[in-house]
DNA sequence: GTCTATAGGAAGATAGAC
DNA sequence: GTCTATCTTCCTATAGAC
């Protein structure tokens, strides 16, 4: 790999990290294994990255939005809100059946972020972020929908991750795709009784 | 420590692999350190188990049983249904807010077992002593209540389990324990509203 | 059973030639 | 920028004296 520009090998080797991690599990993700799947030298991942902390922190980044974006673009459809909620739930949790692995890694680098005392912050803040999420998917559906919530945003929003995240872990672990999809069903279908067709001002 | 039997020298070491676990993490938790935390030479680890998956997997067991019983006995005494399915999650969401470390631990060692070749075994059957617990307890609550439930008791016990291990992360992550356990709440009483009074048979 | 010593390897990071 | 060689540290596991 002759002369490629410290940026792009950035690039590839975040690529690489997700691929490994994926594959083999974030503990087992050495700087020599991505460094080997990405074909450098290990030489190179330092020249790329300060530290290791510090491509894992851009690759929890990376990951991050490239969940998120395919879930936000889901609820910009037509339709009603539980047509909306489902729909948008249910291209995540294809995305789900289809990637396990990746879903997988997501825990994995969490866990691994909480514990480094560099990189507590950035778990948190990937937290952050998906909380945010659901929140304003929750407030611009009651808009189009023109209807209010009986229970606080916050709270329903994190009701909303915390479902996502136990049924995606569970199936992660028991392996039974149509249980768990119809526990989730359950949950959705629980917060649209949430909603409430007169507007409370 | 001089003349202790082996199967002594094994509960010590399941017990100080815990406080390991509990205060630097599971990847962080090497047999050096937990001989140290036990006050036992290296070597002594090694005819104890036969290796460092052989002492996991008892800790995945001890743990396991150690989180499920005070649990279980929460559902044993007198009350509505409410009662009792809100004062078991009370107790169990006290226990998390007392020892954080300890229940971060739980998910630690699923994650780490899931992806040891020798372990993923384990991991699954965690899941599913967890699940029977669940399924345990709606229908003890069931019967006892004299109702019924209109959804299949599969779905609702991963409904609980997934609502419990969601929140519990959250709170793990995020720090917020009013707000998760405000989730947690609206959670139970939508598993409630599947409780239906009249006898289906 | 108990312990010391060590094998044998893999990890993250760096020095320095080109 | 690129790469080889190496430093230092830490790991699991075992051999073998007592």
């Amino acid at each position: 790999m002759a002369r490629v520009s410290a940026d792009v090998r950035r690039e590839l080797l975040i690529e690489a990290a997700i691929r490994v991690m994926s594959r083999d599990g974030v503990a087992r993700t050495t700087t020599r294994a991505i460094v080997a799947e990405a074909d450098m030298r290990l030489g190179a991942f330092h020249y790329c990255f300060r530290s290791k902390a510090e491509l894992l922190e851009q690759v929890i980044r990376a990951i991050t939005t490239h969940t998120l974006e395919p879930a936000l673009a889901a609820f910009e459809r037509e339709g009603t809100l539980e047509e909306l909620l489902l729909g948008g739930l249910k291209e995540y949790w294809d995305h789900v059946i289809k990637f396990p692995e990746e879903h997988r890694v997501t825990y994995e680098l969490t866990q691994y972020a909480g514990r480094e005392p560099g990189l507590d912050e950035v778990a948190r803040k990937q937290y952050e972020i998906y909380l945010e999420a659901n929140t304003t998917i929750l407030d611009t559906l009651a808009d189009r929908a023109g209807i209010t919530w009986s229970e606080p945003v916050p709270v329903l929003a994190r009701y909303l991750a915390a479902t996502i995240d136990g049924l995606t872990l569970l199936y992660l672990n028991e392996g039974d795709a149509d249980t768990a999809w119809k526990a989730l069903e359950l949950g959705v279908r629980h917060l649209l009784s949430a909603a409430v067709t007169e507007p409370s001002a």
